[in-house]
DNA sequence: GTCTATATTTGGATAGAC
DNA sequence: GTCTATCCAAATATAGAC
């Protein structure tokens, strides 16, 4: 038999694919505690019960949304940073970095933005079982970090926790407009790096 | 009549501290929608109908706590700052008021942890009757922001923005224990006004 | 695969006794 | 002021028909 054409998923594929892209925009928009299996099935054109074919429980659909989420943020900040020429300024680096984290945050991906919105709401095994894939993430911002020369009395990874804390909280006042993604990067890098009064 | 003693609350409004208290570290700890009337009023050695006679909804005891957040926070930092000598340098400002939101966020009050831990999750109405109230407490941010000179192409806006978001997303990490209070806010001073990167 | 129907639990909120 | 008892709505999850 031939192999389905490639732009058509089998039908549970695209069912499961239908319900976690959903989920993940309902769970961006409201929350966790917010989104019912009943809501997130009618906005899927489903009913609640179906949702049970694809996943044994919310909390699996949740972990799925976050797994997606980190990756797609590592993936794109992986496809923008990696190919740079080895002698790239690590400055020039960092913006790139920032500004791909920004752009799968704010413009591209809900998982990602669903990801960040909801963490700290969902029940806390589904929590424990996602940190180690967002440690692995935050290890390439360490390794980002580790190529510039630090100011004395500066501990590296309280850079990386500000710095993280400063990306993440953009999606809370994104959407009040006051700037661009590529400004948002742009002076983000220019803040941390050399900081924000006049020299 | 004699007033009562200065040390003890009438009983209903002893009863409504233990509440609010009660309920600020319940959040801060689970989040908002993991609380339920029953575990709270449990941990207040009460019944759930008894929280009616204080509070005429859970939206109303949310509401409360996050104002308080706020409001402890907004004493804390004008208590530290504003007695400086007007020719304090505006870093020294800086760094004082920085300490003081941690402080008042890392050791010092549920009411405010619970705030910034659960902002995201009320009722959007609740959330938004809460507004106004942050907005005062984010100018006087601004209001130090702008006694710097500023470094060309750098919004204070965005600056502000970055700071809180930095300042707050320390609630996520800082039981991790990579560093002190005092540790955190002289380096996130430095960071912002000078950057982390060796001259 | 999706449906209908329902079991089961839990939540916020109210009424009235004490 | 706090209790007991209860209402009502909403949630997750399951069973079995189609």
């Amino acid at each position: 038999m031939a192999p389905p054409a490639a732009r058509s998923l089998p039908a549970a594929a695209e069912s499961r694919k239908v319900i976690l892209d959903t989920a993940a925009r309902l769970f961006r928009e409201e929350g966790y505690a917010a989104v019912s299996l009943r809501d997130l099935a009618a906005a899927c054109g489903m009913k609640a019960g179906s949702l049970y074919y694809h996943f044994a429980s919310k909390d699996e659909i949740v972990a799925e949304v976050l797994r997606i989420g980190v990756e797609r943020a590592f993936e794109e900040v992986s496809r923008a940073v990696d190919p740079l020429p080895k002698k790239t300024a690590p400055a020039e680096v960092f913006r790139v970095a920032v500004h791909a984290h920004l752009r799968t945050l704010l413009e591209l991906h809900d998982y990602t933005s669903a990801n960040i919105r909801i963490f700290g709401q969902v029940p806390p095994a589904v929590r424990a079982a996602h940190i180690e894939l967002r440690d692995a993430y935050e290890r390439k911002w360490s390794d980002m970090l580790n190529r510039f020369p630090l100011a004395a009395g500066i501990d590296p990874r309280l850079v990386r926790f500000f710095l993280i804390g400063a990306m993440n909280s953009t999606l809370e006042w994104f959407h009040t407009g006051p700037a661009t993604v590529d400004d948002i990067a742009e002076q983000l890098t220019q803040v941390f790096v050399r900081g924000f009064v006049k020299p």
